[in-house]
DNA sequence: TTCATTTTTTATCATTTGTAAAATAAATTG
DNA sequence: CAATTTATTTTACAAATGATAAAAAATGAA
């Protein structure tokens, strides 16, 4: 997936500004189970993904949970070293070889002091990711385990063959021995 | 709670940029119970609370869940309106009688794509929402009702004075008999 | 205050989900 | 290909939470 789509797809830009982002990525591309972002470390970078598929968890000494998956479009960013340059609190691991398009925090940064269409097309980011996040928060609390995977499953086909079933378990808020269950009363 | 602090406390702003706000918002008032907004509708004006407590629920046919308190310094947005102007998917209720700073969103979207330090304020604010909304979903995961309950009783001690303890265990995500429960357990 | 209403607690039982361990299945490696 | 590792499913049992009903306590209005 083009950049120039990356970008559009999140809010319309001028040519100009697009420009400015174009110019400030660069492509890297990293092997399967690559572990691109490590909890407790501030980042200075984020990716965008050309292609690829990569899981973001977060981990107690006795346990993991993933959080978020992204696939080809999305933006993968250390939340909180992004927004207040703090150490972040998941880890991103590669699910498939991917292409993805890097690029410096701290220019992103500058672009957004210098250029209002792209602090605005940054504020939309935030807010369309806001709203994926509280929906998801809500819809765990009103649908049952059953109903959320049978969601995902007519929403995002490709994750349920892409990704493997534990990592789907910790995402839909379930041990995988439960969705091993609700996929057995489908049959 | 002044409109000044508010907007600080989000993030810096020059005193020019700062004034256009304050020149946007217009004090107003309502009654305890009052519903400030309601679901499937698109709003068009946005709040920031000036003294009283508020919550944000989701409601299907039968069932309603609490998933966000506004206090004093805190804006109500209804996110989807706000970001899409499409209808909302929760309504607000005062909990108490409340003052509020009223600006109208067509506004504030002018003054996002007028001023640049406006577009990076209403870009951190989304950022900083949205970290707080992920936070909240991956702690639902690793902590159990109980310790979640602790956890708010810890950080949010006012909230549990103020709020009804439904609201609260709906907040929480279990019903309001588990949480008693787990009060009962705490004596 | 007293009465009515709302909120919170308590008790019981049903259901869901978790834990642990074993059995299968699938993928990877030499 | 066989051997090994990894992932998934199945089973049995335990623990947590939910649903319902009813009692107790707190709140608010007259």
């Amino acid at each position: 997936m083009e950049f120039s789509t990356i970008i559009d797809a999140i809010h319309q830009l001028p040519e100009q500004s697009k420009l400015k982002l174009i110019r400030s990525v660069q492509e890297v591309t990293f092997p399967k189970g690559y572990s691109l972002l490590k909890a407790g470390t501030v980042e200075t970078r984020i990716y965008f993904i050309k292609k690829g598929i990569v899981r973001a968890y977060a981990s107690t000494p006795d346990n993991e949970i993933t959080f978020w998956f992204g696939k080809e479009g999305q933006a993968i960013i250390s939340m909180r070293s992004y927004v207040e340059e703090l150490p972040g609190y998941e880890d991103i691991e590669l699910l498939e070889a991917c292409e993805l398009y890097e690029l410096k925090t701290e220019q992103l940064q500058h672009l957004f002091e210098e250029d209002i269409h792209i602090a605005n097309w940054g504020r939309k980011f935030a807010e369309q990711e806001l709203i994926k996040t509280e929906e998801r928060l809500i819809q765990r609390q009103f649908r049952t385990a059953s109903e959320r995977y049978k969601e995902l499953l007519l929403n995002h086909p490709d994750l349920i063959q892409r990704i493997q079933l534990g990592h789907i378990a910790s995402y839909l808020g379930i041990t995988q021995v439960s969705l091993s269950r609700i996929r057995a009363e489908l049959k």
